[in-house]
DNA sequence: CGTCCACGTCTAC
DNA sequence: TAGACCTGGACGG
């Protein structure tokens, strides 16, 4: 399920799986896949992931001879071999992601394979069954996708209120959520569940909806550096964690004389593009391995997308827009509305736990849902 | 068997 | 604003 959430959890399983593990010879790619070679090979080097948006970036490392000097220089055979590090930045598409197998079990759908120099050798694949998923070798990430909405909050929270004059920003709200010029890590599901939580018509003019922000920050969001630096403990993350902080002290250093607190503050829907991404990071955080995965976590997490009682239609871009209530007066003309009902004899769904529970209770009574049509035209308080 | 649908971009009229 | 790009699961006849 890649969106921003799922990319981070990847970049994380990368890690926790091949930190301590030696990769060697070449990369390879699958003869039906028509993303570039990676020329990349070299006796022994590491990987190590980073994730911002929906993108992740595998940085591959060179072992610094340890024992034999420069062993990555030259090969026996006089061939050149890798010096320097390489940056492949993917993009998962719908179905993307990272396994780590032995190489007898190679997953279908394996695209781009890194072997690792074991005595039975394992192999870090990209999997990508539709193969709508891309890495560009000596890649960067794509200039025009913006920051972060997990992972570099402050600007990208800055990026979308010093643009809001942007014509993107005529659109309805659902549609500009998917926009990753702006919105980088947000998919269909999570546009679905932010504006769900907030009540926000997702075919109200984006424009709208936000121009009624604070351009300063919140109590709440100087906190969150707290909060995500807790939630990455699980595993460690030097190279997110460090770029976060020094943005967070940055800002913070230059926000604090300025701002003078709230108290109680709801989160607006620039901070729960944030949080609720954060949510699902959470969730997985445990024994993320999308092919063995067990969804049922998240599938009751979800209080929205595809949730029995809510409606849909297609946006004007023919994705998917699950929603609840009033669909905004943006909303397709002639969009037909779906809406789930419960099938008739349902056997409850065989995991029959509490978490399946849930979820109806949160449909039925979304507690911290205000009843009264509210943010139709800010979702913030406004002093 | 067939049709519809899917967590996302891309580029071409 | 369409399509193109893909495989496969769910569901209907």
């Amino acid at each position: 399920m890649p969106e921003g959430p799922e990319l981070h959890l990847a970049s994380l399983f990368v890690n926790r799986m091949c930190g301590a593990v030696v990769f060697t010879g070449p990369v390879q790619k699958s003869e039906v896949s028509k993303n570039p070679e990676v020329s990349f090979s070299c006796p022994a080097y590491t990987i190590i992931a980073t994730s911002r948006g929906k993108e992740v970036r595998l940085t591959l490392t060179p072992q610094k001879s340890d024992s034999a000097q420069g062993r990555c220089r030259r090969g026996k055979t006089g061939q050149v071999n890798q010096v320097q590090t390489m940056d492949i930045v993917f993009r998962f598409g719908m179905s993307g992601f990272f396994r780590f197998t032995t190489e007898a079990e190679l997953p279908k759908h394996s695209h781009l394979r890194f072997y690792t120099n074991e005595k039975p050798c394992r192999v870090l694949s990209f999997v990508d069954t539709r193969r709508f998923g891309s890495w560009q070798p000596n890649g960067t990430w794509q200039l025009n996708r913006g920051p972060c909405v997990m992972f570099e909050y402050l600007s990208y929270r800055e990026n979308v209120l010093s643009h809001l004059s942007d014509r993107a920003f005529d659109r309805p709200i659902c549609e500009v959520l998917l926009n990753q010029k702006y919105f980088n890590g947000i998919g269909n599901y999570l546009r679905a569940e932010i504006l769900f939580r907030l009540n926000i018509p997702p075919f109200v003019k984006a424009r709208t909806v936000l121009e009624g922000l604070q351009t300063h920050l919140s109590d709440e969001d100087r906190k969150s550096v707290v909060k995500v630096e807790v939630t990455d403990t699980e595993v460690k993350e030097e190279v997110t964690n460090t770029e976060f902080k020094e943005e967070v002290t940055n800002r913070e250093i230059s926000d604090r004389a300025a701002v003078k607190e709230d108290e109680s503050e709801t989160p607006d829907l620039l901070r729960l593009c944030h949080t609720v991404p954060l949510e699902v990071i959470k969730l997985g955080g445990k024994g993320y391995d999308p092919e063995k995965m067990d969804y049922t976590d998240f599938k009751s997490w979800l209080q929205c997308y595809c949730v029995e009682g809510m409606k849909s239609v297609r946006d004007h871009n023919g994705r998917t827009m699950w929603f609840k209530g009033d669909p905004g007066p943006m909303a397709p003309k002639d969009a037909k509305t779906k809406m789930i009902v419960k099938k008739e004899d349902d056997h409850d769904y065989k995991g029959g736990k509490k978490v399946k529970k849930a979820r109806s209770e949160s449909t039925m009574k979304p507690k911290y849902i205000k009843e009264k049509e509210v943010p139709q035209r800010r979702a913030g308080r406004r002093k």
